[in-house]
DNA sequence: CCTGTGCTATCGCGTTGTCT
DNA sequence: AGACAACGCGATAGCACAGG
């Protein structure tokens, strides 16, 4: 008696899990009230779908929710699964496959072109192949005692990686105090052609008393091991830095054969920009450039734009409205970052 | 001008349910 | 059992926009 009783409550408690966490997660994405399992199935996938296209939320996450609530679930049968009377339904409703394989991501099998591209990634010579684990920094106590914020921008002679020079670049540790920033011109030893952008003629810059490339990376890396602290990270920060500064960046080093120091962590300022935007949190009407964002936040325009130090204290202004409209911590900024080697590595990736 | 990123629309394959 | 429709979802193309 006390066995039957036992098992009918255990049945119990199984049941209530099935439809109420598909319940749950019906009501979250759609407000579905709670529909017979099968149905509730398609449902799922639909209004999953549906929260794609209107949020734009990483599909991924949709995934991890649902793969979430089902390993809930499957712990809970897998405790009970022994009992030869549960078996049954444990395999029916996900334990050993049935329904839930639809909540897997299927492996890439189809044949379209393209669609099963060997892994290109080959290793970049100058970078160092650490393997820094952002989330355990994120997620360390003492995380502004280890990191060194850098707001940095560079002015160049071109638009075209592969053939344009830095020749001029700014930083500014967002610290503060004595010497946080750091400005120079850099000689290229090619002519400067877009001078109408930022002002910086050939004859300003290809002179002797004018630091190449070569000789400036010791000074910089002189500068930032100054303003770093013992055993901690560098978080560099600029406007369209993946799609711009930090390719010139990582040429620049390349070029001169140094490596970006596995510690230097890179985030880039228009990608939460866009976040804000996406948001609805924030108006930005003209877009999300760094004088849109200027004008958006009233900041007033000390010196001259595209002048490196004068974008560079733009920036670190426009940083912190930003950071405050998203409700931004700095373990969220570390996590979002990546070191020179995995952009470079990610770049080869998606080529 | 060059190049990277993000968004949107579209295509095509695999899976599932339904109908005959 | 087989045909078909509906759907999810990965991959891709095309576009806009950002940087100098």
């Amino acid at each position: 008696m006390v066995e039957i009783l036992s098992v009918i409550l255990i049945l119990l408690i199984q049941l209530f899990f099935i439809f109420r966490l598909e319940s749950i997660v019906c009501l979250m994405w759609y407000n579905y009230p709670l529909k017979p399992r099968l149905v509730i199935d398609q449902i799922q996938m639909r209004s999953a779908a549906i929260y794609f296209s209107m949020l734009q939320a990483p599909r991924g996450s949709i995934h991890g929710l649902a793969n979430f609530c089902w390993e809930s679930f499957r712990n809970i049968s897998c405790s009970h699964v022994n009992s030869s009377s549960l078996k049954p339904l444990a395999s029916k409703y996900g334990v050993q496959g049935g329904y839930r394989r639809r909540w897997i991501r299927r492996p890439m099998t189809t044949k379209t072109g393209g669609r099963n591209k060997t892994n290109q990634a080959a290793k970049p010579s100058n970078l160092v192949r650490k393997i820094v684990d952002k989330k355990m920094i994120a997620e360390n106590k003492d995380l502004a005692d280890l990191v060194t914020f850098i707001i940095y921008d560079t002015e160049t002679s071109g638009l075209s990686r592969k053939d344009d020079r830095i020749i001029e670049i700014a930083l500014q540790d967002l610290a503060g105090g004595e010497n946080s920033t750091f400005q120079t011109l850099v000689n290229p030893g090619c002519y400067v052609a877009n001078s109408h952008i930022h002002g910086i003629t050939s004859n300003m810059v290809c002179r002797r008393d004018v630091p190449r490339m070569e000789e400036l990376i010791p000074i910089l890396l002189q500068f930032i091991k100054s303003r770093q602290k013992p055993g901690g990270y560098v978080l560099w920060g600029a406007h369209n830095s993946f799609a711009f500064d930090l390719p010139f960046l990582i040429n620049e080093f390349s070029r001169c054969s140094y490596e970006i120091p596995p510690n230097w962590l890179f985030m880039d300022t228009i990608s939460l920009a866009r976040e804000l935007m996406k948001s609805g949190g924030s108006n930005l009407p003209s877009g999300i450039s760094l004088q849109a964002l200027r004008e958006h936040y009233k900041i007033p325009l000390v010196g001259s734009a595209h002048r490196a130090m004068s974008d560079v204290r733009t920036l670190s202004m426009i940083l912190q409205m930003l950071t405050f409209d998203l409700k931004l911590t700095l373990p969220n900024l570390v996590t979002r970052s990546f070191t020179a080697f995995e952009y470079v590595n990610n770049k080869r990736k998606k080529s």
